[in-house]
DNA sequence: TTCATGCTTGCAAAGTTTTGAATATGTAGA
DNA sequence: TCTACATATTCAAAACTTTGCAAGCATGAA
């Protein structure tokens, strides 16, 4: 009954595409509307070739395609879900968050979620 | 605005357990109930010591719980919920597939969602 | 042409994870 | 007690990923 591995084979290698912060800085990004290369690497305040090397793993595995326009590369993601599917982890989280309030992933749930309300005004605590 | 980061790291370290086969098959077995290292171990095929540290990382991150009974370790998932999550993944990898078949991950979702209907009957193809 | 811009690629160093094997611990029964 | 069994832990080697930097392509404008 091999298919059961080779399936948690292919599965694996999707987590691992995601498994790292850049990258789901990148489909939170991406998720809101497609842009170049320059524009995600001053949104995440990294070096652009540090970003153009997560894309270029991201497009080997289909999870971004990029257009170009003029000198720009466009990129946006395949399946935009996907990006959904990652804000669904939030659950998962709550209990072991070093150094993150329950506030904070409220506020992370908002900002992937919905709009963009910056920054969640100063509650004491939440619980409703 | 750094909990942005905080919380994709937190993420991706989530993503990061996640992201091995073995672990993932292991998350599949106790998602149907709670087993023993040894029946882990021979589920997988895999020696005991190896799923014994898988366990203990899982552990470690409370995936999953184990309780004593005798000389045997019951082990068991926190948040059984993620197991579900886990099998929404298959929906962003029917695309990048290498040696798998549309049909090959019909019939994982079966096994992770349903019962066991073992090997799905061999059918040429499936668009239904 | 030449130049600047925007991005990509290559490479080695640093860091992390996985693996296998050996050894340790804890429990039950003789 | 001693022995067998079930699991955990430790350690080093191998495999893999990430990082930083430098050099390399394209494109567009002068």
């Amino acid at each position: 009954m091999p298919s059961r591995n080779l399936v948690a084979k292919e599965l694996a290698e999707l987590f691992k595409i995601v498994a790292h912060p850049d990258r789901i800085r990148l489909i939170e990004e991406l998720r809101a509307s497609q842009k170049d290369v320059n524009s995600l690497a001053d949104a995440l305040d990294l070096p652009a070739s540090r970003v153009s090397q997560h894309l270029s793993l991201m497009r080997a595995h289909r999870f971004v395609e990029d257009e170009r326009e003029g000198r720009k590369h466009i990129y946006k993601l395949v399946q935009p879900e996907i990006a959904d599917w990652i804000v669904e982890g939030l659950d998962f989280i709550e209990g072991r968050m070093r150094g993150l309030s329950p506030r904070d992933i409220k506020s992370a749930r908002a900002l992937w979620t919905g709009g963009d309300p910056a920054s969640t005004p100063p509650t004491t605590d939440v619980n409703s």
